[in-house]
DNA sequence: GTGCATGCAAAGGGTTTGCACGCGC
DNA sequence: GCGCGTGCAAACCCTTTGCATGCAC
């Protein structure tokens, strides 16, 4: 059974109001907002165990920082690499199954799409 | 012009006769057996060079080192869970541009699929 | 009262940087 | 002889860990 203090409450409801995928030192910074003297090993311990739980979802995109989001449905990301931003795709491309070398297994997949986004390629 | 030393050709050779990618560690290693004393920094530095000039791509797995590729066509990777080894797999899925958002330009892609190797399904 | 999450600070791992040396032209 | 790449070691993140405190039950 979980346990629900004050500092993991304040995390788990930082991501659930963010837009946007947020960093270790975001979550601190914006916890320490509301909650002056949060520990920065608090935060990567709380992170931690919520990604273990599957309630938070590693966003790793090659060349940022990681970030974190709440896990709700399969979706995959889009790197604007001018504002640096990561959107949210919906949906999947078709025919993975097709690349997958004969023999091998297909449990899952990642795609990050890389380009510009609407407000960057105005 | 690029120099080409004794140190830089060898990390070079390396990896064009791995049969996968390498990490920095596993350079280092590799590196040493040929010429002892082969400094780390010489491989941190050298590698982010050829990387920077295109010759060589960065293979970064959620959950596993970073590894290099010397880059050759495009193509993209099949991690295995099981044996951890990263595949190349040939190809793209079709209807990437479907997934992008409207207004958003995309420029290139990464599809990483996650599963059970031909060994390791056995 | 007891136990466990917390905060602080130190340790740890991977990567980068500073600098003097010395190889290669 | 000169310059730049190199090797060593220290510096630098970012993350984890140890431990004493104190809140919550």
């Amino acid at each position: 059974m979980e346990r629900s203090t004050r500092q993991r409450t304040l995390i788990a409801g930082l991501l659930a109001r963010a837009e946007r995928p947020l960093s270790i030192a975001e979550l601190l910074a914006l916890g320490r907002a509301e909650l002056p003297g949060l520990g920065q090993a608090t935060v990567y311990r709380t992170v931690r165990e919520l990604v273990e739980s599957g309630e938070l979802h590693a966003v790793e995109i090659p060349g940022a920082a990681i970030t974190y989001e709440r896990a709700h449905h399969h979706h995959h990301h889009f790197h604007c690499r001018r504002c640096e931003r990561v959107y949210e795709v919906e949906g999947c491309p078709p025919g993975l199954t097709a690349l997958t070398p004969a023999g091998f297994r297909l449990e899952s997949h990642e795609v990050i799409l890389h380009g510009l986004c609407a407000g960057c390629s105005a």
